[in-house]
DNA sequence: GCCAACGTTGGC
DNA sequence: GCCAACGTTGGC
């Protein structure tokens, strides 16, 4: 075996945050941090069957005043269960669940560094030619929050920093 | 706060 | 398995 065959080449996403509830400032403080709540099961199976860690991902404010991307984070774990579904306190339980067949994985997500700038969503659809009209967040009506991006829309929309 | 878009639920 | 109703997301 090459050693190019035992090394999968690193990944990048784009994970949604909102900032009123967790925000890249919080993660800057905290560091590292499990992604939980996350209650969709494309973006649950982003995370438990394509994310490894070390992967770049993009960290984005949804809903707040300029949404856009705010950092830079990366995977810092395989997925693993979401404690909060088994939390009957808690706004992310689902009583469907169980420990034996958990519904909801998570991944740990740390910091890496805050853009100099946000870089606004209506900037990024500017580039929608550059970045593919299937790219999630130039099309409308997009609402999950963890989706793969490319090498090439990751260098893309960091060189727009 | 509004509302379009979309995913999920549940009756049938 | 269909599909209307409902709840949520997220830009504006």
């Amino acid at each position: 075996m090459t050693a190019r065959s035992t090394t999968a080449r690193r990944r990048y996403w784009l994970m949604k945050s909102e900032p009123n509830a967790f925000s890249i400032d919080d993660l800057e403080r905290v560091g590292i941090e499990p992604w939980n709540g996350v209650r969709n099961y494309q973006a649950r199976n982003f995370m438990r069957d394509g994310m490894k860690v070390g992967d770049g991902i993009l960290f984005y404010h949804s809903n707040c005043a300029v949404p856009g991307i705010v950092g830079v984070a990366s995977v810092a774990s395989h997925a693993y269960p979401d404690e909060t579904q088994f939390d009957p306190m808690s706004d992310y339980y689902d009583p469907k669940s169980t420990r034996e067949e958990p519904r909801w994985q998570l991944v740990d997500v740390a910091f890496e560094r805050k853009l100099g700038r946000t870089i606004p969503l209506d900037e990024i659809k500017q580039h929608a030619d550059r970045l593919g009209e299937e790219f999630p967040l130039v099309r409308r009506g997009n609402r999950l929050s963890v989706f793969p991006v490319t090498a090439a829309q990751w260098k893309h929309l960091l060189s727009l920093e």
